[in-house]
DNA sequence: CTGATTTCAGCTATACTGACATTT
DNA sequence: CAAATGTCAGTACAGCTGAAATCA
């Protein structure tokens, strides 16, 4: 059975990045199903973590999502428990969102389960290649 | 203005092939509907151009695509004149896609624009990276 | 008043499921 | 009859758009 993909678009890198890349969401979206969550839910959650108290639009600009959905995830995580939400007194316009003990906690878990299916999509790769592979995804994603 | 994506995030190599493959992804598809295409529809063309006569569930197969949606992609070949389906005389439940003429001379030009948005998205790397990248890339994806 | 921020309601495209007819 | 193939209708969800409400 021939079912290997067409040579034409193997040669293309970008076809490359596309597929594995949609393989990497898709099992990555999957694992987090299993615990009632999406990809934007643990994004929201990094984010905070990393950098500390963030506004809907800052968290909609950092991530490159859209603001109208950062509005619908922070609701979701808020009714969990994981984030909190605050009027920012200094301007009053704002929703300051902050994650919150239960959150980090649960971010903690996520991580340990996304470096589980890291582990299984770059199965192929030694750790010198899985260094290399990383560098140069990040000077493209830089370059976005 | 801090805009950049969370570090516990960007650590994960899976999360940079999540969003380096989803922006190609989306450059590629912009540039198909200039064209009023899709990326199935070259993804069908270039599978046809490469291995010769489908079957359609041998196109879904490859490809990874379900065959309820190649039949509309094909549906929509047809009507371009890109495609020819016919019965297979040796298995009548088979319809046999072959591509035309034009869907070669059409091919060529999309590939060409594929080749245009590489070519902006790799811009940050050096020939020899670019080549690394591609085998790193072709192991993951065999893997898959 | 203009602009920024949030929220809500809805639209669209894609991935997927299930039922059915035809043929082996 | 059971299995394979193709077609069609419809579902679910992510991504996106637009408008209204609040506040600087």
């Amino acid at each position: 059975m021939s079912t290997t993909s067409p040579p034409s678009l193997t040669a293309l890198t970008t076809y490359l990045l596309s597929t594995v890349g949609k393989a990497a969401r898709g099992r990555h979206a999957a694992q987090l199903a299993d615990r009632g969550m999406r990809l934007w839910h643990m994004a929201i959650l990094a984010a905070l973590a990393d950098v500390g108290a963030h506004a809907q639009h800052q968290l909609a600009e950092r991530l490159g999502m859209h603001v109208s959905d950062t509005a619908k995830v922070v609701d979701e995580l808020e009714r969990g428990g994981y984030v909190a939400r605050e009027r920012n007194p200094a301007d009053r316009r704002q929703v300051l969102v902050t994650v919150t003990a239960e959150g980090r906690t649960t971010l903690a878990a996520l991580t340990a389960d996304a470096a589980a299916v890291q582990e299984d999509i770059l199965a192929p790769l030694t750790a010198r290649d899985r260094d290399t592979l990383h560098r140069l995804l990040l000077r493209l994603h830089t370059g976005l």
